[in-house]
DNA sequence: TCTGGGGTCCTAGGACCC
DNA sequence: TCTGGGGTCCTAGGACCC
């Protein structure tokens, strides 16, 4: 059997636990550059907050239902998952993070347990020692238990958050009752195509033919349909090493100067050699994307990204800020009013067992020099050391108006009680 | 004025090999 | 009228997830 954890309105949750006075009030999280909602409370969700909405359309509604609006702390929300992920781990020997706020666990050899009980035991260390609500689902399969989650969170009350399917009958009545586009790996796209074939639930999905499921939705689907059928094809998966890494970022205002995506540039290419770095790896190509506001149908567009291949593998700060640099070069055109950009590293090979080229190497030089750097930005704070080509006189700052404090990864955040 | 960020996997088609 | 058979590798694009 498979568990799947669920933290309910993840960062929502998050931002409650330390504003105890917020219980039962609606609350909003917003994305980078406070741009749209990107988490909602349950109230928040009643009064028909969608996900995704623009902060500036809202502005007027948050006011008028007194909805409580956070920009996004992610030091805080990586903190408390990490509690969470910690506390659910001592439930089972085999576990998979799925995401900041999900995760599987396997329950082999658990035969003699009370699943249903076990899970209620889950819950409740959960809640009581982080303040984080979860809602769980237990069933034979992936696909399953993450059905099972979904009613777990549905039906709160009559199910205490706690859904186990163990028995086929359970299994079709919970297929029959989610909709096909709510099922897990179906997405707006094969819901569409899958509706005008008369499939509106999934157990309707299960109901096709195999030959039909593999020919529209290819092995990933057929996976799925025999997922949901209760034979097991999904397993746990390994934590493997990032294929690519990524820093992008929108801006708040609009930058016209090469000078000004330089510097953007410059930073989010040393946050992605930090990155690798971390998982010691080394990138054999980077790609730079620059673009202007979509949503502005009013000014020229311009969009375009380049591919370079490097000349060796590294992870070296000053080289990859150097790469980027040039890449952006041949990319950047004067006269238009840019609004995002960002740096991407590909095509990864490990960093001890890098292959030497003949006439152009890396500089040997790099590799103490990053790791004294990264040593004292461990030490003293992210961004202590930098490059002179980045941000130095911190000019650059996101839209972060409504940021709570880092209660938990900052002393001088930590909560004060007054008695 | 203002609209997020970071990932994965699969497939088809083109270029190439013998 | 008729033009082989069997591979690999790479990339762009499309689908999906949180």
């Amino acid at each position: 059997m498979f568990a799947l954890i669920d933290c309910n309105n993840f960062y929502a949750s998050c931002e409650r636990v330390f504003r105890p006075d917020l219980n039962g009030k609606p609350i909003v999280v917003l994305s980078n550059n406070d741009g749209c909602v990107i988490a909602r409370s349950n109230e928040a969700k009643a009064i028909g907050i969608p996900m995704g909405a623009a902060a500036f359309e809202y502005e007027q509604m948050f006011i008028h239902n007194n909805v409580q609006v956070f920009s996004a702390n992610f030091a805080l929300y990586g903190d408390m998952s990490n509690r969470v992920m910690n506390l659910l781990a001592e439930y089972s020997p085999e576990m998979e993070i799925y995401s900041i706020d999900e995760c599987f666990l396997k329950l082999s050899g658990f035969d003699y347990y009370n699943l249903q009980t076990y899970g209620e035991q889950m819950r409740n260390t959960v809640t009581k020692w982080t303040g984080i609500p979860i809602s769980i689902g237990i069933a034979p399969t992936k696909a399953l238990a993450k059905l099972a989650n979904r009613i777990a969170k549905k039906f709160p009350s009559r199910t205490q958050s706690v859904y186990t399917i163990d028995t086929d009958e359970k299994r079709i009545k919970a297929l029959k009752w989610l909709n096909i586009e709510d099922v897990w790996g179906i997405g707006r796209q094969h819901a569409k195509r899958l509706k005008t074939h008369g499939v509106h639930t999934a157990f309707d999905f299960t109901q096709l033919p195999d030959d039909w499921v593999a020919k529209h939705l290819a092995i990933v689907g057929l996976r799925l349909k025999h997922d949901l059928q209760g034979i097991p094809t999904l397993d746990l998966e390994e934590i493997q090493p990032k294929k690519n890494i990524a820093t992008t970022r929108s801006f708040e205002t609009n930058y016209t100067e090469f000078e000004q995506l330089q510097e953007r540039i410059t930073t989010f290419a040393a946050s992605c050699a930090e990155k690798l770095r971390n998982q010691k790896s080394c990138c054999n190509s980077l790609m730079v994307f620059i673009h202007t506001n979509g949503h502005r149908k009013d000014l020229p567009q311009y969009s375009r990204n380049i591919v370079l291949q490097l000349p060796f593998p590294t992870n070296s700060t000053l080289e990859l800020a150097g790469f980027a640099t040039q890449a952006l070069k041949r990319i950047f055109k004067q006269g238009y009013a840019y609004k995002k950009a960002g740096v991407i590293v590909q095509d990864f090979a490990p960093e001890n067992t890098l292959q030497t080229k003949l006439f152009v190497s890396r500089n040997e030089k790099h590799l103490p020099l990053m790791q004294a750097m990264d040593k004292l930005n461990s030490a003293y704070g992210q961004q202590k050391v930098k490059l002179a080509s980045q941000d130095l006189k911190r000019v650059w700052k996101m839209k972060q108006e409504k940021l709570s404090p880092r209660y938990t990864t900052k002393l001088s955040d930590i909560i004060t009680i007054n008695v």
